[in-house]
DNA sequence: TATTAATTTGAACGATCGCTCAAATTTAAC
DNA sequence: GTTAAATTTGAGCGATCGTTCAAATTAATA
């Protein structure tokens, strides 16, 4: 049994999603990962490499998600679904509303060059995926041929973080799911040139 | 002359802006407000002490913003320029752009709990003024009567952060003001019950 | 000006931070 | 079974964290 790479960046991944880039030290992830520092050093190099293969693997999962929206016959309605899924975790995961990503960007400032870089292109990432989906659910004329591909898919990120943001701070995040049908909604709507 | 506390909130309310509540330390407070630690102790009892006025300070600024949309004649144009001024700010206070209550609510698993329950106020605080907003619309009928006011709302508040967001994240956030459009825009469309 | 009260100073405390590395242990090879 | 290589261990490093408090300074009073 060769060091478990996979399961410590799962077990890591919890970490920092609960408490964020800064807020998550060594000490946590020790803990989580039942691992001495040595060993986590010589498997990672630092926290920062940690969190960046933690990053990665979380931005591949979400991105893997959106495509899957895209690849659909019938994207729009899995884009409902894809939405209104994270409002349905139990409490005792209530931090998986929040998006990793968008939690640590917030801490933007502080953050090493390293962790920077690569949260930018993991929304780059991002931004494409729901791009595919909206080119979808043109071609399926779901969306109007004439809507605006570029702004739209920054349009659809923004509602995605208004979304788990709003939900974090709400006693019953299930309760927001008419947002969810609003989003579909103006997105279907007039995109003024 | 007495302790200069308006002063020192203004300056350590740059300071939580830039850095967050986490990643504020002591040391940067002292520097910023040019004091020793012991005045800074003596004047607001703790770092948290001193984030909980900066908080009650800049959310009485927000709110006194928006209520001031609210009271105006024509409420969704000062909507308008209410969510397009901080994407003309300099480059140089880049971080004016995000909200500081969004901001530090991202850090929301580690905060102390005096400060969790000050910003759940504040966001709700906030809510009041957004909804005062509708609700003037609706009177001066730039807004339909039938409009769910409460989820408007809470709608527009997280517009307000969606754009906030996605604009700390783009190299020149005033190419985002086709998205101030789009919020009027679906502000006024369908709102299915 | 002398005396008291209020404020400011800054060295330093204990706790925690990310991280190191010599030693102990486990695994692999013959 | 013996030896060599790879991995894990955990005490502890220097730095920084929020905070304290005796001493120095400033302001107020008589």
């Amino acid at each position: 049994m060769g060091y478990p790479r996979e399961q410590s960046i799962q077990q890591a991944t919890e970490v920092f999603w609960l408490k964020g880039y800064l807020g998550t030290g060594m000490r946590d992830l020790q803990t989580a990962l039942d691992k001495r520092p040595g060993s986590i050093y010589s498997a990672f190099g630092s926290k920062e490499g940690l969190y960046l293969e933690v990053l990665n693997h979380y931005t591949g999962v979400l991105h893997g998600q959106i495509m899957a929206v895209a690849n659909s016959d019938t994207p729009l309605q899995q884009l409902r679904e894809f939405l209104r899924f994270p409002l349905t975790v139990e409490d005792s995961a209530a931090h998986k509303i929040q998006c990793l990503i968008v939690k640590t960007q917030a801490d933007w400032a502080e953050l090493p060059e390293g962790v920077k870089s690569e949260l930018q292109a993991a929304l780059a990432h991002l931004r494409e995926a729901f791009q595919a989906v909206i080119l979808k659910a043109r071609s399926t004329s779901e969306l109007a041929a004439d809507i605006p591909v570029e702004r739209a898919a920054m349009w659809l990120q923004g509602q995605f973080i208004a979304m788990r943001t709003l939900a974090t701070s709400v006693e019953s995040p299930a309760s927001l799911s008419w947002m969810v049908d609003k989003i579909v909604c103006d997105l279907c709507g007039e995109w003024a040139q």
